[in-house]
RNA sequence: GGGGGAGUGCCCGAGUGGUUAAAGGGGACCGGCUGUAAACCGGUUGGCUCCGCCUACGUAGGUUCGAAUCCUACCUCCCCCA
């Protein structure tokens, strides 16, 4: 059957070898070696593939590598098909038992792929995107599961060295996880991906996606892995779950400060991921790290923003100074604020926490440290007072009417 | 279908009748040093009406002066044999 792979040049053009070149920039791997060049060699616009698991909608920086990578290719004029696993999700895939991941609900998930969608259009061109669920091609009959479960074996799908880990481990792995990566690499028959995209740890889904393409008599994949980024504690992947990540919403002075905790080893891996580039010659970590914030605050929201971002950061923790804004917390008329249990409203804390932060030393009163006792103040004593736990809790106090 | 093993605090993981709110590690939080970096050091880490009380070791009962530890049933998971 004629079909792209059937009229490919033996050796690529010059020109398409450059431009494969300069799209897989960044990446780990592309696959196969010379792929990709061949198949910008030829007319057209490529199909770029991304799917996103909805069951968690916000995008932190992690997920920006990829994008950006996306966006790249769109810049040189290619179709970008987000595939939103709207159905494998719905599912609900209990390998995740130990984790106590609930099954969401088809609302839930609706709601959590516009978010992405909202968040990812912040990266990509809407234009040049295709938003599909895959929902509308494997709900399909068992006849057609069974054909494709037929085009695959156990053993090969069990090379994976996650489940031979698993295995060894004696921990368990489901059907479905099993199953998983012939209904991802369906999504790649169903949309003809010429290119699909993922971190390396989607190495081998991505891979058996050319298989299944191949058993279904289409013209295979590339593919392409990106760096995973860490969180910022700088170890462990970035993740919402581990608390270590960058959402692209996240406020201008947040996202500034959380970029200022990432550990310099991982200053230079962060200005290649996020920004393209290597971090300015001559520049001293903290400079590099700084500039590293005012350009990603920018991007994300804007250059005033980055500007006042910058100047909380110099105010709140180079000069300990309180924030200019401070959220108020109400306390009651007349008698005394029990300041456990006033921390423990205002800071979404327990009172026998406030307690221990109280004994730590933790709590100050306009700059100064507050001591274990006594527990109880006078209210009119605290009307206006700002009271702050550790470095980076702030409540203006404010007696009610 | 048969046999064996396991469920402990945010996570991992000790503990097999009392001095256990439960070792140790990780994480987190507070403090020190700093560039809110990392590393490092010290402290804290169930709740509360906090020098005491309450609730906790899969769930529900039971034995005992006393149980996370023993018994019974149930739930969940893992492994092996078929």
């Amino acid at each position: 059957m004629p079909g792209k792979t059937d009229n490919r040049p033996a050796v690529p053009g010059p020109e398409a070898q450059e431009l494969a070149a300069r799209l897989s920039s960044n990446s780990v791997e592309a696959l196969p070696e010379g792929g990709l060049a061949a198949q910008l060699d030829r007319d057209g616009p490529l199909r770029i593939k991304l799917g996103i698991d909805p069951t968690a909608p916000d995008i932190h920086l992690g997920h920006t590598v990829v994008l950006n990578k996306l966006a790249q290719f769109q810049a040189e004029g290619h179709q970008v098909v987000l595939i939103i696993g709207d159905y494998t999700a719905r599912v609900g895939d209990p390998s995740g038992r130990s984790e106590q991941r609930p099954v969401l609900t088809p609302e839930q998930i609706d709601a959590n792929a516009a978010t992405f969608q909202d968040q990812a259009f912040r990266i990509l061109d809407r234009s040049q995107t295709e938003v599909r669920f895959n929902s509308e091609w494997l709900r399909m009959e068992a006849e057609d599961l069974f054909s494709l479960m037929a085009k695959a074996t156990i053993a090969r799908l069990l090379e994976r060295d996650d489940f031979q880990k698993r295995i060894e481990a004696g921990r368990p792995i489901s059907a479905l996880e099993l199953l998983y990566p012939l209904l991802q690499g369906y999504d790649s028959v169903a949309i003809d991906a010429d290119v699909e995209l993922g971190g390396t740890d989607q190495k081998f889904n991505l891979l058996f996606g050319r298989d299944i393409q191949a058993a279904y008599g289409r013209p295979q994949q590339t593919v392409m892995t990106m760096p995973i980024l860490p969180g910022i504690d700088g170890t462990r992947r970035m993740s919402k779950s581990l608390g270590n990540y960058i959402g692209v919403t996240d406020p201008p002075e947040e996202m500034f400060g959380k970029l200022m905790r990432v550990p310099d080893a991982n200053l230079t891996e962060y200005w290649q991921l996020l920004l393209g580039a290597d971090p300015p010659a001559g520049d001293s970590p903290i400079q590099a790290k700084r500039e590293l914030g005012r350009r990603l605050v920018a991007r994300f929201h804007d250059e005033a923003a980055a500007d006042l971002a910058e100047q909380h950061f110099d105010r709140v923790f180079v000069r300990h100074e309180a924030p200019e804004e401070i959220e108020e917390f109400e306390i009651a008329g007349d008698g005394d604020v029990h300041l456990p249990a006033a921390l423990a409203e205002m800071f979404g804390i327990s009172r026998s926490e406030g307690r221990r932060v109280l004994a730590q030393g933790g709590v100050k009163r306009d700059g100064e440290v507050l001591p274990a006792e006594p527990l109880d103040y006078p209210v009119p004593e605290l009307d206006g007072a700002v009271i702050q736990v550790g470095k980076r809790r702030f409540r203006r106090l404010r007696a009610g009417a």
